[in-house]
DNA sequence: ATGTCGGCGCCCCGCCGACAA
DNA sequence: TTGTCGGCGGGGCGCCGACAT
């Protein structure tokens, strides 16, 4: 198995070749992140993640274009989180449509420490390597067999090496490698009038090898060595296996369910495969992403906030909506699921995906004007929080605990029952409670906290020692509570 | 849900427009069936099965080109058979590899009745219209881009319309139609010095649309409408689904598994996905099939049987074998199983697939000489039984009942018995038991067999009535011992 | 009987600048 | 700045019978 370590010196394991047969390339992770989007931030291996089965087989119904309607077996002992390490982290492409996806290995966790917590936060901050790279969306001339690619002027001229003009016409040969590490050649020329970037030979090689269509995108970039590699992005959505041939839709989500089960009662390593273009929400989360956006933050009828959405050019741009209901998604089969639960309006349209049912953690909350909040319990006149704005590392990270130890604002607790008590008819008038009891991540005495059934997971398997923590074994926190409180 | 009643009155389900989207054609049975090739025997919708759930894991290994190694969570109370009411038989597709695949919808139930067993019986004379058909695999010359498709004489003579001798050269346009329901039309001429028939314009079309390479197979049919249908079978049976990108191969083993339980638990119903081609065995039988085989023969070492292969040209052939050893495939997951417990050995090679391990409902066995087989059980001096023979189906039919009324050999329980205690050490000495006890079938008081745990299925649910199925409630007959025993 | 190949006609792939949006 | 088109040259697709097996 090769492992790659980035400068924070965590691990990310890309490609097991064992697994795949006799496939000896290793996926490039800059060139994987890059046609995953800009939205999708993978959790590093050896970090604590959360873990939604919820979230996991709606991407399955997305991916089988089915509803989850027929009739699955009941899981009473699987919760809606679980709180998992993530062991590794293995990006791979298929070799048919080079759509890309991840196989991670989790292990579900009783409890987590404050070290976990830590490190889950560190890890988000070097996840991003910000390559060069340019995306164009293929037009109808494009992918004609009747000419070559339009090169955007700004796009060849940053990602591309410089042409030497003193050639009449400036020209030179390309070699770009895809995900697959196979190489294509392209014929790289300045010429038309008025002038412009064009590729020529090789270029209807390369579509037709791909099967790729007007609307579908291709995406150059520069890796560290200077060398070039290229990704395709297709923009039909719909899913190509629309029945599998191979297994149900039913018995796909009833699989997904029960493995997650079978791995929570032992506390035994499961595998589940993520595909970041299928579905528009992550349903595996860095740890410290999730403990923010539930402790962190109030969440209330009416409350503005923001959210990042992918742009054409697979940029990113942020749009302001308001949150219109807090309720489940699927108040059968996941009650008090933190799963999408929040259901939002726009202020303007959001492009191809209109959401209507979002995640905490998917959310920058924005601090209220006061004739809407006017009792701020996140104000604090030294270190305002400002959602969303980077700030200095070392006083993010105090920041973080600074608010767990002293100011937590609203509990998990306190905020799961506000969900089950407050009537939502009045979507003006934030209902929220203010905060009441002391902080959670004080709760060092661990075993009331137990009995208080806050563990995330199965209660009844002793925590097993995490094999890629040699940490003390301090005092462990619990402070999600059970969905089936 | 379209319909379509053949000879018998059996009604097979063909295709389920609402399922698969807007696709409003139906998919041709007789077509399907040619490229299932010619051992493939559909079950008849409405009749009973037997569902092996440890063969149904085993073709989703084959297409994942994976052994089930990994840690799977035991199902105590699932069973290694299923008795089955099939309530639906679709025939589907694969849009993009032609593949042909059929979804079942089965419904546990725990006993079954003479009737039942009569109409199982009955539906598998009638399940394959012996279309006439022709089918060639493809050279180098036939998938060049440099001519066309050289038709074998016989096949062209036998299948495509005739031509117009007159002409100078005699040639015609055929349209074919794919399962799909999407017309080919090919330019057919008799040409060349010595003369054949060839395609020409349009077959590099439909070379290049199904992707086919030299060793893939292209097969024509005339339906009873004297039209022409087309279809193909791939060579490489390389799984083209590697690694799924959806589902972990465990969750998918999980999901069988769990999905097949809940509905012995439930007595509900459950559906499976059958693909001829990616394995070589049916994990859902036919009950007549089934309990003939297991009822009807005596299986012992040394024995001498004879097995359907299929050749290259589509057509069948028997090869003769030993049967080597009794034992069980997976003694740890599945014990006492009866899927695949025949180890054997082949007279010769036996082509590609050099099974070593059959199942007792797939093999013919053939009456042992004197010399092995002194006393053979089956000896009926009025009504030899010739396996494989056709015979009158009415006499057929009575020999069936004839032989589970008055003369069954071994019992179930005694067979069941001889494969526990039987030590395999000697390969030529027989060691099955005599037949002693009373047939099976005149047990008509059926609670003392449910006390003996002989039913299949789950035993603490009652059987439902099956809808299908308005049958006088006669009595109940149960058989088949549990694998658990 | 049929797989492969040389010959060769012509279609269309693909490179070019001219426009226009 | 860049999407589309007319022009047009040449490579290869594809039809033919000649062989060989």
């Amino acid at each position: 198995m090769k492992m790659t370590t980035n400068a924070s010196g965590c691990t990310l394991t890309t490609e097991n070749p064992s697994e795949v047969g006799e496939k000896k390339s290793v996926i490039n992770p800059e060139l994987w992140l890059t046609c995953a989007g800009p939205l999708v931030n993978l959790p590093v291996a050896g970090t604590h993640v959360v873990y939604f089965p919820q979230g996991h087989s709606e991407q399955v119904a997305a991916s089988m274009k089915k509803d989850v309607d027929a009739q699955i077996p009941n899981y009473p002992n699987l919760q809606s989180k679980m709180l998992c390490i993530l062991h590794s982290v293995t990006l791979h492409a298929d070799p048919e449509t080079d759509d890309v996806y991840a196989q991670m290995t989790l292990q579900p966790v009783p409890s987590f420490d404050k070290e976990a917590l830590l490190r889950s936060d560190l890890s988000m901050k070097v996840n991003k390597p910000q390559t060069q790279f340019f995306c164009k969306a293929l037009t109808a001339s494009d992918t004609s067999t009747h000419g070559g690619f339009s090169v955007p002027r700004r796009a060849a001229e940053k990602i591309f090496p410089p042409l030497d003009f003193s050639m009449q016409p400036p020209a030179q040969e390309l070699i770009a490698r895809d995900l697959h590490d196979t190489q294509w050649t392209f014929r790289h020329i300045y010429r038309g009038q008025p002038k412009r970037h064009l590729l020529t030979t090789g270029w209807s090689l390369f579509v037709s090898g791909k099967r790729l269509v007007a609307g579908d995108s291709v995406l150059f970039i520069r890796d560290e060595n200077q060398q070039l590699l290229l990704g395709i992005r297709r923009a039909n959505r719909q899913p190509t296996n629309l029945s599998s041939s191979v297994l149900s839709s039913n018995s796909m989500h009833i699989g997904i369910l029960a493995a997650a089960a079978h791995a929570a009662a032992n506390n035994s390593p499961f595998t589940v495969f993520y595909n970041p273009r299928a579905s528009p929400s992550e349903f595996v989360i860095p740890l410290a992403k999730y403990y923010k956006a539930v402790c962190g933050s109030q969440i209330s009828l009416g409350m503005r906030f923001r959210m990042m959405f992918e742009t054409e050019e697979s940029g990113t741009r942020r749009y302001m909506g308001t949150i219109t209901g807090i309720s489940d998604l699927d108040p059968v089969r996941w009650k008090n699921s933190q799963w999408r639960n929040l259901q939002v309006g726009w202020d303007e349209c959001t492009g191809r995906d209109r959401r209507t049912r979002v995640s905490v953690w998917e959310i920058e909350p924005v601090t209220a004007p006061f004739f809407i909040c006017p009792t701020p319990p996140f104000y604090r006149p030294k270190r305002p929080r400002q959602p969303g704005m980077p700030d200095d590392e070392s006083a993010y990270l105090d920041n973080l605990l600074d608010m767990s130890n002293k100011d937590p604002g609203l509990s998990l607790v306190q905020w799961m029952n506000m969900q089950q008590n407050s009537s939502l008819a009045n979507p003006i008038q934030p209902n929220y409670l203010s905060p009441l009891s002391g902080p959670v991540l004080q709760n060092y005495g661990a075993p009331q906290i137990s009995q208080n059934n806050l563990q995330f997971g199965s209660q009844r398997s002793t925590m097993p020692l995490d094999p890629l923590q040699k940490l003390p074994q301090a005092a462990t926190m619990s402070p999600s509570p059970l969905a089936s409180l």
